[in-house]
RNA sequence: GCCCCGGUGGUGAAAUUGGUAGACACGCAGGACUUAAAAUCCUGUUUACAGCAAUGUAAGUAACGGUUCAACUCCGUUCCGGGGCACCA
């Protein structure tokens, strides 16, 4: 008999399968565990030898935990949403359904080979609709959620409602709220909730003509085709992750991931603590907010420098600049992202001919313009200190500007020092303090002057939510007008539509955009949503008095003659105030916050069919601003016909250059000051009659986007603790059971992905209600990235001959080609395997031997299909057997630790089995044909033998729960050698130690456990006892070190005093020789460890 | 540039609170069994020097310095490798 792994683990495996031996139950009155893995996306390449370290790793630590008593929840699914299979469906035209689908069975097929103890009735797949169902729930809780400032949580959007309408808001009071209609009640709400949309930029391809993730522009051109990428606006779904910035750095504190992966938490959120202040400018009535962290050095600013983007640039520039700025603008505009980020040192800007003043010394200030101020970074506007700040004082340097120097001998001159342990000079009153002090000092002061204030800034930016992709969660949205509205919860899930083609839709919208009919819900929606048009009080009034007076609104101009026309002018005036001319945008900064007469302008605001430039709703005033081109007489004429339609409304128009504004903005304000009093005192002065929302028939259109692929991961572990339940996400009893992610194990690139968005999530849920913890993993583990070894054939260049890598002593005169690893041994190639390796290619090659052997070069690199150095792990189970195959992933070194993979020492494990199967069973005798025997006994152990499984117990104990598996594989190895050498075999010994192999070797310790005869599955066996007393040694042998150096060693009683020990020490052969002539100057003793004696 | 994490035999790697550096394997060398191969077993394997040998002496955990009776472990400086961030004021 002998270990026959083949036939063990194919008979364990149905076995298991057959008996459910792996289902859990939530009813369990067993302390629950949960051990998770990062669940994979189901690849079209399949596994290789990577990628189930982990998964090995937490099977080991899920079986031990069950062993221990636990009821241990340990799943697994797929993460099937995503741009792959998407891509491969454009290329070949087979639907990401169909694809996934069999990419997960494939997958399935090789994760059981391994022996995995999933309960595969708790599976979850993203982009199954019983899933993404709460997927889109999820989303739409976030969409109803908002940020409460005061209690830092999350509450329902419906509670800011109700204040709203009793108590307002900052900016507005509760009458004025209720006033309002629903479009701008949507938009102020919207710039509160959880899940908002708002215009952003994105990444857009011409040549593809779609939008890009971040991950598919490498150097700013797209991944594939390496087409040229353009930032664009456009309408984008957001997840408000600033809010839990503070949260999430906090709650850091309380889980335990390694100090790399917090460091890189911390880092991304990137919080900054400062103040906020404003610089007065001089002869004009404007101020700059700059946000700076080292207010204590606020006498030592040498000019400001604004973003070049800064809305306040146009105002600031002076005459003489002007052709300068605007030269500046035009290079800055023409860089691409790319160019800006590669060319970080070179130093480019531009003086606006403004000065600001220093509110402490009055001091004139330049204020420049340049491009390595970020506009998307506190307030765009920065003081520039280049005494103590190393690009300010490059910046000083190249322009010439003088440095003024408030650290004294701390400041050399050659550069900055960004140091806070200086005493500040020429600081006037921070004189003498020493800068650390100094800020607080500094902040205090200014808030009491009123010019500023403390101020906290994260770098992290809220998250780009929407995609315009076709696989993924098709967003539970109805655009109606301009509203977002949500789809009822029993109208979920809203199917993804099946897809016959890929392509990009119009506009950069996504695939989904192609499809009309799904697209346009308008009339034919029924229960989804109300979409009858909802006019604020005022607007209603305006309606009635509209069909009072004409029965033929058209006629009137008064509306859009279809929905969609009026849908179309909605957007259009959307995309106009998103891409201001100069002079626009110099007249929104005046007129902007009820700036002027206290009234509110709206910029590019739909009149029936008209945009206007600006309007002012309260006082039926117009304002446009006229380009060049109005000059031309037939827009002249068409103007002409335009003003007279909207005076029929009832509106005053007043027109300007855009020479005029820039030229002198001052003058317009005084001009609109005016003219609207000229109104006020016209008695006449009602609001006009004009409509701004579209008539007839209801319309809508859904969203077309999708959600990213970090949307279904960012919940999947709630899931999996109820997931056939159809009435919520999860019931709150199964979670409360369950509760946190005990142990999760994955790789370290989701560090700020994935980590971040399911921290943000599971926060949400606990503010609302859902769950009960406000973190979801209590533990993570890193597992390390199994590189691949990749092995290389060196051909002569320009000829067929290939040279073995030892007699080449130039690479350079050789074409270096990846060859596959599975057909070289160590770094010998397999000549007769190369031959026929990609079918023949190199069949009438010359090859070169040394020796007779032909060697290969190797290189470390990632393992991938391209370099041909990706080994199956198919390949190994069906060489060696499962259980080899994960002793050896273990034994290959620490989890965590990122290694090139080797395959040679699994030969060493698999020795292993075989010698722990020889304590049990002789090798049958091929020759002889004689069967083995069974070697194994009942007898009693002695306490040398307990002595061994209790050592390894005690090992394999701590080594498992510090998921130092290399160590407990090795212990393994150390306890069966032992035995051997002890000849144990005796069945008390043996079973107990099968029990403690079981999760690192499920198969062969089943099978063994039973030909032992032992009592039902070794999967629910109780865990050995450690029983310390086989452990105490009645003596040690104790090493003696003279003056620190091991010379000798001396046995001793564990329980000898020092004295006694001394003794024993001074009078051996060993220690006297080394004594002679010299005298003990101390004699150390540690118990239990060691003895020095230093001469 | 900044922030993490590492650096130990030919190779993967071990080493509780500082306490016998190199466990356990791979590879290699030699040997046993065998007609042979496979499988299995045994011995040796950090380096240098001395010795037939057991063994002894010296050096040794990237480099240098420090703390300590004692340092792979703690501290400082430098070098190298890996990962992350990258104009964040």
């Amino acid at each position: 008999m002998e270990y026959n792994f083949r036939e063990i683990e194919k008979k364990w495996r149905q076995n298991w399968k057959d008996t459910n031996a792996y289902k859990v139950s939530n009813d369990s009155p067993k302390p629950s565990f949960y051990v998770l893995d990062m669940f994979p996306y189901p690849s079209g390449a399949g596994l290789h030898v990577g990628h189930p370290l982990g998964y090995i790793a937490s099977d080991i630590f899920s079986r031990y935990k069950r062993l221990k008593g636990f009821n241990v929840l340990h799943p697994m699914g797929f993460d099937s949403f995503g741009l792959p299979a998407e891509q491969y469906a454009l290329e070949t035209g087979q639907h990401p359904a169909v694809t996934t689908e069999k990419n997960i069975e494939t997958f399935k097929a090789q994760l059981d080979k391994i022996g995995f103890c999933y309960d595969w009735s708790r599976e979850v797949r993203t982009s199954d609709p019983s899933y993404y169902k709460w997927t889109q729930k999820i989303f739409l809780n976030l969409f109803n959620s908002y940020f409460c400032n005061t209690c830092k949580q999350a509450k329902p959007i419906t509670e800011l409602i109700e204040k709203y309408k009793t108590k307002g808001g900052s900016s507005f009071t509760a009458e004025e709220w209720n006033a309002f209609s629903d479009t701008e009640q949507a938009d102020i709400l919207m710039k509160r909730r959880l899940a908002f949309s708002k215009f952003g930029e994105v990444n857009w391809c011409e040549a593809l003509g779609t939008v890009l993730a971040n991950d598919e522009v490498v150097n700013g051109v797209s991944e594939r085709g390496g087409h040229p990428v353009e930032k664009k606006k456009m309408r984008q779904w957001y997840l408000r992750i600033t809010a839990y910035a503070d949260r999430l750095l906090q709650g850091l504190e309380t889980v335990q991931f390694s100090d790399a992966m917090k460091e890189m938490q911390r880092n991304w959120i990137g919080k900054s603590e400062g103040a906020e202040m404003e610089f007065g400018i001089r002869d004009l009535k404007l101020g700059i907010n700059v946000y700076t962290t080292r207010p204590d050095t606020i006498f030592g600013v040498d000019f400001l420098v604004v973003a070049p983007e800064h809305p306040i640039v146009n105002s600031l520039v002076s005459e003489e600049q002007k052709r300068a700025i605007d030269e500046y603008l035009t290079y800055v505009k023409s860089r691409s992202d790319r160019e800006r980020q590669s060319e970080v040192k070179q130093i480019t800007g531009c003086f606006t001919g403004a000065y600001a003043t220093n509110p402490f010394n009055g001091k004139p200030i330049p204020v420049w313009i340049a491009e390595y101020v970020l506009a998307g970074y506190g307030t765009g506007a920065i003081m520039a200190v280049p005494c103590g700040d190393q690009r300010d004082f490059a910046f000083a340097k190249h322009f010439n500007i003088s440095i003024t120097n408030i650290i004294g001998e701390h400041y050399n001159g050659e550069e900055a020092n960004s140091t806070k342990e200086a005493t500040l000079q020429n600081s006037g009153f921070l004189d003498g303090m020493l800068m650390k002090d100094a800020i607080a000092v500094a902040i205090n002061k200014i808030e009491e002057l009123g010019i500023g204030k403390r101020k906290v800034n994260y770098r992290m930016r809220d998250a780009g939510f929407s995609r315009q992709r076709y696989w993924g969660e098709p967003f539970p949205i109805i655009w109606k007008d301009e509203i977002a509205v949500p789809l009822a919860e029993n109208d979920l899930p809203l199917d993804l539509p099946f897809a016959e083609k890929y392509g990009p839709g119009p506009n950069g919208e996504g695939p989904l955009a192609n499809m009309e009919e799904w697209v346009n819900v308008g009339g034919s929606l029924n229960k989804q949503v109300d979409l009858t048009p909802n006019p604020s009080p005022k607007e209603r009034e305006l309606l009635d008095r509209l069909e009072e007076k004409t029965t033929d609104k058209k006629a009137y101009g008064y509306i859009n003659s279809t929905p969609q026309e009026w849908i179309n002018t909605l957007a259009f005036a959307k995309q106009n105030r998103h891409n201001p001319t100069e002079a626009e945008d110099a007249l929104w900064q005046l007129v902007r916050n009820r700036n002027v007469g206290g009234y509110k302008f709206r910029r590019q605001h739909p009149v029936s069919s008209f945009i206007p430039d600006f309007v002012c709703l309260d006082r039926n005033l117009i304002i446009e601003i006229d380009g060049g081109y109005h000059n031309e007489a037939e827009q002249n004429i068409f103007d002409i016909a335009r003003e007279n339609w909207l005076k029929e409304y009832g509106f005053e128009i007043i027109r300007f250059t855009n020479d005029a504004l820039l030229k002198d903005i001052a003058n317009v304000k005084k001009a609109i000051i005016e003219k609207i009093k000229e109104i006020e005192e016209k008695a006449e002065s009602s609001p006009a009659p004009l409509l701004w929302r579209g008539g007839g028939e209801v319309s809508a259109k859904r969203e077309t986007s999708t959600m990213p692929g970090y949307a279904g991961s960012s919940w999947y572990f709630l899931r999996y603790m109820d997931p056939h339940n159809t009435e919520t996400f999860c019931d709150r009893q199964a979670s409360d059971y369950w509760n946190q992610v005990d142990v999760y194990i994955g790789g370290t690139e989701h560090a700020v992905g994935h980590l971040l968005y399911s921290r943000m999530w599971t926060k949400v849920l606990f503010d609302l209600g859902y769950i009960g913890f406000d973190e979801p993993f209590k533990k993570l583990v890193n597992q390390g990235m199994i590189q691949g070894s990749s092995r290389f054939v060196y051909r002569e260049k320009g000829t067929n001959k290939f040279y073995s890598r030892d007699i080449i002593s130039d690479e350079n005169y050789f074409d270096k080609i990846h060859v596959d690893v599975n057909i070289v041994d160590g770094v010998e190639l397999d000549i007769e395997e190369f031959k026929k390796w990609k079918n023949g290619e190199f069949l009438n090659s010359e090859l070169v031997l040394s020796d007779g052997t032909f060697i290969c070069g190797s290189e470390v690199e990632k393992m991938s299909k391209s370099k041909y150095n990706t080994v199956n792990p198919d390949v190994l189970v069906d060489k060696y057997g499962a259980d080899t195959f994960r002793m050896y992933e273990m034994f290959l070194g620490p989890v965590e630790q990122s290694k090139p993979w080797d395959t040679k020492g699994i030969e060493g494990v698999h020795r292993f089995l075989k010698k722990l199967w020889r304590l049990f069973y002789t090798d049958a005798n091929p020759a002889t044909n004689a069967p083995g025997k069974q070697v194994w006994n009942d007898e009693k152990p002695n306490d040398a033998e307990y002595k061994i499984l209790h050592k390894t117990i005690k090992k394999i104990e701590q080594d498992t729960e510090n998921f130092s598996y290399n160590t407990a594989v090795a212990a393994f190895m150390i306890a069966v050698n032992e035995m051997a050498d002890a000849k144990c075999f005796k069945k008390e010994i043996l079973s107990q130690l099968l029990v403690i192999l079981s999760p690192y070797a499920p198969h062969v310790t089943e099978e063994l456990w039973n030909l032992l005869g032992c009592d039902g599955s070794i999967l629910v066996a109780a865990y050995p006892t450690l029983e310390e007393k086989y452990l105490i040694e009645a003596t040690k042998e104790y090493p003696v070190s003279i003056n620190g150096k091991m010379r000798s060693s001396v046995n001793l009683p564990t329980e000898v005093t020092e004295e006694e020990a001394r003794q024993a020490v001074l009078s051996t052969e060993a220690v006297t020789k080394w004594l002679e002539g010299k005298e003990v100057k101390k004699f150390i003793f540690v118990k239990g460890r060691m003895i020095n004696v230093v001469l």
